[in-house]
DNA sequence: GTTCGTTTCGCAAGCGCTTGCGTTAATCTT
DNA sequence: AAGATTAACGCAAGCGCTTGCGAAACGAAC
């Protein structure tokens, strides 16, 4: 079942350096020969050894993705759209979830790839300068997803944009009292926040714009799950004045900041306005306004670039910057004193 | 960066055997040099090709996971906890997302795995016997979670006793016209429906048990999806007798079943009752009563029966038959009729 | 001081593949 | 028709590691 290079030489009369290269497309074999060993290869169910071929040429053909928390909806989304198009480009992949930091510091610690990856495709976490350089002592080819790293090839979404454009829509709908519900990393998580910060740097920077105090009191922070997103709503419920408005980091919390309202007998939108981020699967299902950012596309873009990098002849592409994408649906609408006179302010 | 072990030889004053050896912590070295080496080894960041040792011992330090579709919920959550394990165990985790029957194919076709891998963990996918076959031939330690197959290694939950569970739920609550919402694969479906049908089968025994008449009209199946769910719920709601409850074979289908159900106006566990299977994270959220089956579980003992399998002293662990825990939460209820003199027959 | 176990270690033969270079044989030049 | 190209292929030296086996060294036992 396993024969070697060996087995087929001598079975089709030649060495085995011309069954290697007969094998392998590469010049200076003829058409005839070519053909005849192929042919005597597959019929001996010849496979070549991964690690022969890895030992002699250096290179693996599997590159790495590296990965916080694979339960949650977004990197599974992520590592789903990335994995198929290395698969398609013929690489194996080999999945590091770095779910705490004792993993991430075990990672990080040696060079954990040396032999192992042509490539790595780090997803949704933010490598502190030594780590970087860990990484980069490995020198391969790396690509970011959602990376705040500037320079680095790869992936990420504006997010301060989208953060701002979010809560412009409740502006705009006529809310004057925003609440923001961001992304508190646990103790124990291993993903930098650089985009939940973000967002809420667009979410101040719209409420300046639209000359609204800003107000510690109405952004808080939790844990990114639904029993966060429930904790961070129900803070907000303690606020002095309550908002009638939130713009929630993420849908999973935002499911449980609709659960909180619903239990406590809050309508939405008619008494509060929920809008959240992330477009996820389920959001349809619930009426959740939300700003998509494309996340199967944030996937196999970063594949793509990241192969890019790998082979030669395909040109490197540029950076990407996704925008976040509005979509509306049931659970944004005007505060309830405005209700019919809905004034929009056009945009700036 | 990337020295060799003669490197770490030459400096030590010893030969690479003894490196090694001392390295692999492997009889014949004495304390003082193995001491020594190891810090030398350390000095020099010496760390060991595996393509080296691979080629030599065989040996590849990686298990392959197999699976659909990656981007449910249930195969992230199973992934997650199969990859802790087997990361803790010091091997490395290659991932076969088999999405469509292309790839299925293709995976399948060849001995894709010798050299690779030296475990597979299969998950939720039903090989053909011929695929069987083409795996085995690898001859390489396997694992199955979720599969039918019987005699193999590896977990499955008792989905006909928690099917009948689940049903049994809605007749000791009363209800008489019970509908079932059963899993329809795609066309191009990569894995076995052989836990879906056996809750069907379990639902068919509990109703014939409970003297209930069997009724093709309240049996639909969709796609595995809240749009499927939604499709479902409306065929049923065209049925001749509508039913009084639903056991819904997947949580993310029950969402759709209680969104159609919600739009339309109809009362949930009010004028219908809802039972999903799964357990999934946000059924808590929408106070879904469900079948639980232990997913992170099902994949952390997966996991570890291949690496019994593959260290030799580890003793081979019996394969492991999870049963289905009802988890009860606000989607059920006697029928309005009943409602107040709740007459619960006694589990026979 | 021999003789016998033990340790401790080095030798060298692989593992299966790739590739630079050299050797033929075939095809062109002029 | 002799020399110069070029195509097709084989040789053999690795790639970096493991491991069976023999050699040396070292004590202990007689």
């Amino acid at each position: 079942m396993s024969s070697t290079v060996d087995a087929v030489a001598e079975r089709a009369n030649v060495s085995v350096s011309t069954v290697s290269r007969a094998l392998r497309d590469m010049p200076g074999v003829s058409q005839a020969t070519r053909k005849r060993v192929q042919r005597i290869a597959q019929e001996l169910g010849y496979v070549p050894s991964l690690a022969g071929s890895r030992l002699a040429t250096g290179r693996t053909g599997a590159i790495a993705i590296v990965t916080p928390n694979l339960s949650k909806w977004f990197f599974g989304q992520v590592l789903a759209s990335a994995g198929r198009v290395l698969r398609q480009a013929g690489f194996d992949v080999l999945l590091y979830e770095l779910a705490d930091t004792a993993a991430r510091e075990r990672f990080f610690a040696g060079s954990s790839l040396a032999g192992r990856a042509d490539g790595v495709l780090v997803i949704a976490l933010q490598p502190t300068p030594e780590e970087l350089a860990t990484l980069e002592a490995q020198n391969l080819p790396l690509a970011f997803l959602g990376s705040g790293t500037p320079g680095r090839s790869g992936v990420r979404v504006d997010d301060h944009a989208a953060g701002r454009a979010a809560a412009r829509h409740l502006i705009n709908l006529g809310h004057e009292r925003i609440a923001f519900v961001g992304i508190r990393e646990a103790a124990d998580s291993t993903l930098g926040g650089v985009p939940p910060a973000n967002r809420l740097k667009g979410y101040r920077e719209a409420l300046a714009e639209a000359g609204l105090e800003p107000n510690q009191d109405l952004e808080v922070h939790e844990e990114n799950s639904t029993a966060g997103g429930s904790r961070a709503m129900a803070r907000l419920l303690c606020a002095e004045v309550a908002p009638t408005a939130v713009f929630v980091a993420s849908d999973e919390m935002a499911f449980g900041v609709l659960h909180t309202l619903k239990t406590g007998g809050i309508d939405v939108p008619g008494d509060m306005s929920v809008i959240g981020f992330d477009n996820h699967e389920l959001s349809e299902i619930l009426g959740l306004t939300t700003m998509d950012h494309s996340v199967a596309l944030q996937g196999s873009e970063t594949a793509r670039r990241l192969l890019a990098l790998i082979t030669p002849d395909a040109g490197a592409e540029p950076d990407l910057v996704l925008s976040g994408q509005l979509v509306v649906r049931g659970t944004t609408a005007p505060p309830l004193p405005l209700r019919g006179r809905r004034t929009v302010t056009p945009p700036a």
